[in-house]
This record gives C-alpha cells, sequence and structure tokens, in this order.
DNA sequence: TATTGGCACTCAGACAGCCCGAGTGCTAAG
DNA sequence: CTTAGCACTCGGGCTGTCTGAGTGCCAATA
C-alpha cells in the first residue's frame, strides 16, 4: 500500500515533459493550468492545440484533472507520483540552506538538543511541518542505573542505555534515605538489570522488590515503577515537530483544525511515519489519498531514515499539502537526515 | 496599562444588565445581537425599543459597537472588561471537570509531567490554547552537583537545586576519564558551587577550570560550559504550551499563521505573561488590545499564578478570542493553578 | 419623566442574471 | 502528427434587486 511505482501504459517522452510542466507551475503558482499558457510560458516548439491533445491523453491516464469543465488541469495524486517516480533533476541546496543545517547541528552531545535542532532546521527549510522520530531503543540494553539523592524522600532516578541514551525520572520514596540505603538500592537494581535488554529488564524487575531489605519496600516499589515507566516509554515512540504554523499559512485545507489536533496528539503520526516504507535511496514518500487516511487526503507526506548507532534506525519526515516542491523538500529531509546521522555517529 | 478597572460614568443598573445579556449572547452565539432578539430572549420587562434606548448609551459609553450601520451590537474591549469587572457570579466547575482535573493531577513527582498534564487539561476544560510557565529558579541555590559516567568520554551532568528541580546535561569531554577523575571533578565542582545561588555560581564558575588537575582541563572546560547552560537556561523562562489546535477550530481570526508562530517561537508569550499582572484574588486579565500587540488584538489572555515551595510564582494562562467564557475560564484557571500549587506543595 | 408603538430608513447577504475570457473538444486541412 | 479554426462551456466578477433584521427618531402615553 505504500510508494507504488508506476506501472501500466508507459508514457509517451512528450506527454511526460507536459505533465513535468504543470506539475511544476501547479506547485509554483497554485492555480490550474491550460494548454495556452503552457505552450507559451514552457517551450515546447508545438501550438497550443497539440499541448491539448496530450493533455487529454494525460487526462484519460488519470495524471491530470479539471477541476471543472473548461478550465485548466490540476495534478492528480498519480500525477504527483509519476512526477515523481521520474523526477531525475535533483534541486541542489542553495549555499546558504547548507549553512543553515550546518550551524543548527553545531556542538551540543545531547540527544533531544540535536533533534530539536535537526527538526527546526527542517521546518524552516521546507516551510512546512517537519517531525523526527525519536530513535527506538528497540533491541538496546540497560548498562547503568544511577541513584541521585535530591532530598530526603526524593531521588532521581537515571537509566542509561548502551546506545547512550539517558532518561531520568524523579521518584518520591515517601520514606527516609540514608546513604547506605541508597547505595543498596543502586547495588540491587544493578546487578539485577545492567546487560539485560529492555525487554528483558521488564520481567526482571518484579523480582527487584523481594531483594531488597524489608524497611526499603517502599522505596523500591517507587523506583520499581519509575524504571518500568522509562523502559516503557522508550518502547513507545515518540516524535517531536516543528513548524505547525507552516499548515496554517501554507494551505488553507479544509480540516486544519482536526489536523492540528492529530498533530498535537501525535498518535496517528507516529503510526504513520513507523510504517512507511523507505525505497533504495532512503526516501520514502506518501501523496494525498496514499496514505489511507481521510485526514491527509489532501496532504503528502515525505521521511527520510536517519542512523544512530546502537539504535533501529528512526526517521525524519515533512508533511505538507500535496501540491509541494518535493524536488527541494526530498533533498532537504534529505540532507537533514544525513547531516543527522553524522552528528549522532560521533 | 494592565488591568485597568472601570472607571467614568457610573452605569445605570439596568444597562448592565443589557451589557451583560449582549456580552453573554454574543459569547454564546458569535453574532450581532439586536434590540428585539435581546427584549425578548431575555427576561427584561420592557419593549425592545427602550432597550434600544439603553444600547444607544451603551454606544455612546463605547462598550458596545454596531459592525456596519443597522446591524446588531457587538461588545467592545472596553465591555469585555466592564462585563468581567462586575462580573460577580461566579461559574462553578462541574463534576466532572473537577474530575477531570483531580485524575490528571495524580501521581508524579516529576515536575516536568505535572505541568504538562496540568497544561493539558486546562487546555481541554477550556477548549483554548493553555500556557504554563516554568517556575523561575530566581533566588534558587545550587543544592548538589552530581557527574554520572556515561561512556568514556561521555559524562551526564546534573544539577540539582535546592528547591528540587532537576537538570540535566550530556557533555563530551573529548577525553577519557577514569573514576577518579570524575570524582575529583565532582568534589571541586561542589566544593565551588554548593549552597550559592545561581547568580553566583555563573562567576565562580569562571575559577573551576583552574582549580582542577592539568590533565582534565578538556573535561572541565566542557562540564563548566553545561552548567553555564542549566544555570542560564533556568534563568530564561520557559513556557509549555497544548490545545493549539483550537485557536484553529474556533476562530477564523485573519492572522492565524502569524500566531501559531508566536506560540512556537515562544518569546512573545514568555513576556506577556512574565509582565501580566494579577489582582488580589490571583487572576490577570488582558483583553484585546489592552495588551499592546498588533497581534494579539483579537485576543484575551488570562492567568493565574501558582506557587513552587522555594520558587517565585509562576503562572499558568489561557489565550482566546476576545469572544471567550470569561466566567468559566476565569474558574478554570483558577482551579488548575490552585491544584497546581498543592500538588507542587507536598 | 420614562416607556412605548410606529415609521421611515439603512444595509449586509442571498439570489439571479449577465458578460467575459480562459479553456476545452472536435474537425478538417496541411 | 500537427495545426488552425470554431463552437461550446463554465467559473468568477459584476450588477441589480429584494428581504429581513436592525436602527434612530418622534409623538403619544402612563
Amino acid at each position: 500500500m505504500n510508494s507504488k511505482p508506476f506501472v501500466g501504459t508507459s508514457i509517451p517522452s512528450r506527454s511526460l515533459e507536459v505533465l513535468r510542466a504543470i506539475v511544476s507551475d501547479y506547485i509554483e503558482t497554485s492555480e490550474p493550468i491550460g494548454s495556452k499558457t503552457l505552450a507559451t510560458r514552457y517551450g515546447f516548439g508545438v501550438s497550443a492545440a497539440t499541448i491539448r491533445n496530450e493533455m487529454a491523453f494525460l487526462e484519460d491516464e488519470e495524471l491530470i484533472v479539471a477541476p471543472h469543465t473548461s478550465s485548466g488541469r490540476v495534478p492528480t495524486d498519480k500525477g504527483y507520483r509519476l512526477f515523481v517516480d521520474r523526477l531525475n533533476e535533483v534541486k541542489l541546496l542553495s549555499q546558504a540552506e547548507k549553512l543553515a543545517i550546518e550551524s543548527f547541528m553545531t556542538g551540543s552531545a545531547d540527544l533531544d538538543e540535536v533533534l530539536s535542532g535537526a527538526v527546526q532546521t527542517l521546518a524552516q527549510l521546507t516551510n512546512q511541518v517537519a517531525m523526527v522520530q525519536y530513535p527506538s531503543l528497540g533491541r538496546a540494553k540497560i548498562k547503568a542505573i544511577e541513584l541521585v539523592p535530591i532530598n530526603e524522600t526524593r531521588t532521581l532516578v537515571v537509566l542509561v542505555s548502551d546506545n547512550d541514551r539517558v532518561q531520568q525520572h524523579m521518584v518520591n520514596a515517601h520514606q527516609m534515605l540514608s546513604h547506605d540505603d541508597i547505595a543498596q538500592l543502586r547495588a540491587k537494581l544493578n546487578s539485577l538489570l545492567v546487560h539485560h535488554s529492555f525487554a528483558v529488564a521488564i520481567t526482571k524487575l518484579s523480582e527487584f522488590t523481594g531483594t531488597v531489605s524489608a524497611h526499603l519496600q517502599e522505596a523500591a516499589k517507587a523506583i520499581s515503577e519509575a524504571v518500568h515507566q522509562m523502559v516503557d516509554a522508550n518502547r513507545q515512540e515518540k516524535i517531536i515537530l516543528a513548524g505547525t504554523a507552516n499548515l496554517a499559512r501554507n494551505s488553507p485545507i479544509g480540516n486544519l483544525g482536526e489536523l492540528l489536533d492529530a498533530l498535537e496528539q501525535q498518535v496517528v503520526m507516529m503510526r504513520l511515519i513507523a510504517e512507511m516504507n523507505t525505497d533504495v535511496d532512503g526516501v520514502g514518500l506518501l501523496i494525498g489519498k496514499e496514505n489511507n487516511l481521510e485526514l491527509l487526503s489532501q496532504t503528502s507526506v515525505l521521511v527520510s531514515n536517519y542512523e544512530k548507532p546502537g539504535s533501529e534506525t528512526a526517521k525524519v519526515a515533512v508533511l505538507g499539502p500535496t501540491r509541494m516542491d518535493y524536488a527541494h523538500h526530498i533533498t532537504a529531509v534529505r540532507a537533514v537526515a544525513s547531516y543527522l546521522t553524522k552528528t549522532l555517529g560521533s
């Protein structure tokens, strides 16, 4: 159901040219375009009448459509698809754009910061909504658990996984904890969980309360819960996004409210992105109704993979109206993904 | 420039009733309302003509305005203001709403979680954009700094302030660090900074690199930078928000795009909220053009204080179109603020 | 003096008719 | 296969009309 390469009647090369012109023009002007304009504005060596014939053919193939009798044509989802699949010239990023990416990516060893920098850059680059999926910890293992006492009853539980992702969670033990208590808890916790995968850890965790001194039961339970939550939070996907304002600006899409809602809820987007396949060059694209969500029938979603050593691959994505600048955005999203891979690799 | 209580000609009580009716009706229907409807729908014992006279008076006082000759009237900002200032019946929260607040607020000792729960609840309760300001650390002091080794070169720096707020930042030391190294760094760092306020800490920090062994200079510099950043991040205000989608749904405000932008950028909102005063009962309100931002000329902002022991007071806020249900929202925002105070107090 | 009914007036919005121009499909000729 | 020509279509902009909700004012009334 994903990215379906175009099959069917093969398209004569001039028809393809015409389609290309239509798509480009529509992307730029967002207005239906007719044979005459097309013939003059683009340097086909033929008359408008000939273009009309071509257009009739393209319409038969359902690559373009006329919003109403006797008005210009607009690409269909299928039209965009063919356009993209046969995209040969890839728009290069401008020097300024490259700079923007690099400057956003510098410094910071902190995963959160890197990702949020990346997603903002991408949103600015494309003027669309940008999303980045957190690297899943899938097969990651627990490397260490630290307990940092904050005050008499509160403790910060820090969980480090072997791909160096760090999470923390505050715990209220509801009882006083001495230094020795903390040490005991830490030791038991680590000997129990370290080197185990997240999946295993979650089962082992149930033994934890049993292994600690009787007077620490309360605290152990609280800590155990915190760890559980963190592990869970990790198996759960998570995305961060930026540029939602662009949605409102760009496109008078009907269901803007619902769309913003869905973005805020995250869950729809998480599933969508997770399920999207990418082709050989690491880019995936769903155009309009290709994703089966009514909600997104007027939008396209573009994803690319990035890698963080030790994690499964994760994705960056761009969401915008079907009439978006595919050529440009594809390079942008790919560039950000590759910078991300590079930055996280070091 | 803030919340200006209404002064000037004192308003006869029936005029006030009429104003009240107009505001309530407009809040509900969002359509201009005329004398006749007003006279019938609300049980004034008088005829439409009399109401018209009242309305003429109210218009003279600039409390209502007619969008065009011969159409119903709509409250002005000043009208809303008077309406709110003379608001006597306070809408109570429904049982369901109280429940919603309580259920969202349960558990979790984690500041981030509590706040994000609160802001989401508030957004749902009001169907508007909700915001919550992080408790500023103003005069807070540093309580402890922990260094948690993550791998050979990376270290997690955890900063605990005396109001038990915890921040952490990953640092890449670009050099191998032994256990002893870490211990040394930790010791020096703590002896230097603990018990100092954030403001002082930032000056003391410059001495740090000088006090550690020569071979740790690299690492010390990186850590010092991280601490600096965290301290800074704290003096800087920060807000989280929820319910932006409601904006799109509710109000076909002209500059939706810009508004969403501003929300995403945060900075405008941070200043606005920070500068808003609250009156005796802990609530502050700016209606329409009362805030001097063109951007927000069609929106009202409602804030209430909450307290976290050891921090300066911070605020929760609701942002929506000027025609919002003030009576209800005021109680909602106050309720959330007070639950927040309660939850964070324990 | 405050209230009321009556009346003439205004205007936004809905509706219908009109024209224009961009665009189409078709056909016959090159 | 390409082209010019032609008749046809239809959305969008413009105009005019009508209607209903609403107004302001005034004279009559309680």
